[in-house]
DNA sequence: ACTTAATAGTTGCGTATATGCATATATATA
DNA sequence: TATATATATGCATATACGCAACTATTAAGT
């Protein structure tokens, strides 16, 4: 009885992860290369054990990779589409933004100079 | 006291939009061209309601498009970026889906033929 | 070599909040 | 009135977060 998961059902799992303002950040300071948890928390300004929970989740679903190396455990980005994906959804945010903002000054175009 | 939204909690919430496996098939169902809501439920294969929910929201963040011809409405994708990121996603997933079942081979290498 | 301490990271748990769905009801156009 | 679509409500589930406890690696002291 255990449901076969569709395409768009593993789809929706990925975006899931990408889903999530820290998540994004993390992947966004991944970007410019390895780093450790600890660098990553300095960054992010929130608690390790968070940091570590999104870290787990991101590497479980195969979007990050990570390697020990002495005390630290480095993480990386492990496939480079995942940095194009999110780049291309910052795009439609700001085109998004911009359709917004001319809503906006049409709506309000007296104040907004 | 009202929190300001940073560029990562925008960027999140366009993702958390595509993290549904029901309005993914929407964006694909809409990627051959524009419907109404009764062809998309059709296509579904969901309760009408579901599908309308899962439309207002789409539209509401600016991802859908919609008009009212008659007594239909009729929806469609408002940027095509999103279609690209879609298909970005579903690329980080196959990817994904080659290397786990390289690594299934290597684990049960003897069962898999 | 053995113990202790310190640092880095993870895991478990309780809770608050959000989300998806189903059912029922409402609105709009013809 | 009939058809197309939207909204409201209630519930079940999932998720993020904070805090506390745990594990693992390295270094220091004896």
């Amino acid at each position: 009885m255990t449901r076969e998961k569709s395409i768009y059902d593993l789809q929706a799992e990925i975006c899931k992860v990408l889903a999530s303002p820290k998540r994004i950040e993390i992947i966004s300071a991944l970007k410019e290369g390895e780093k450790t948890v600890t660098e990553i928390v300095d960054i992010l300004g929130i608690p390790k054990p968070n940091v570590s929970q999104h870290l787990a989740v991101m590497r479980l679903k195969g979007i990050l990779k990570s390697r020990r190396e002495g005390v630290n455990i480095i993480y990386s980005i492990a496939n480079p589409k995942v940095i194009q994906a999110c780049s291309l959804m910052r795009e439609v945010l700001s085109d998004l933004l911009t359709d917004r903002s001319k809503m906006a000054s049409l709506l309000t175009r007296s104040k907004s100079l």
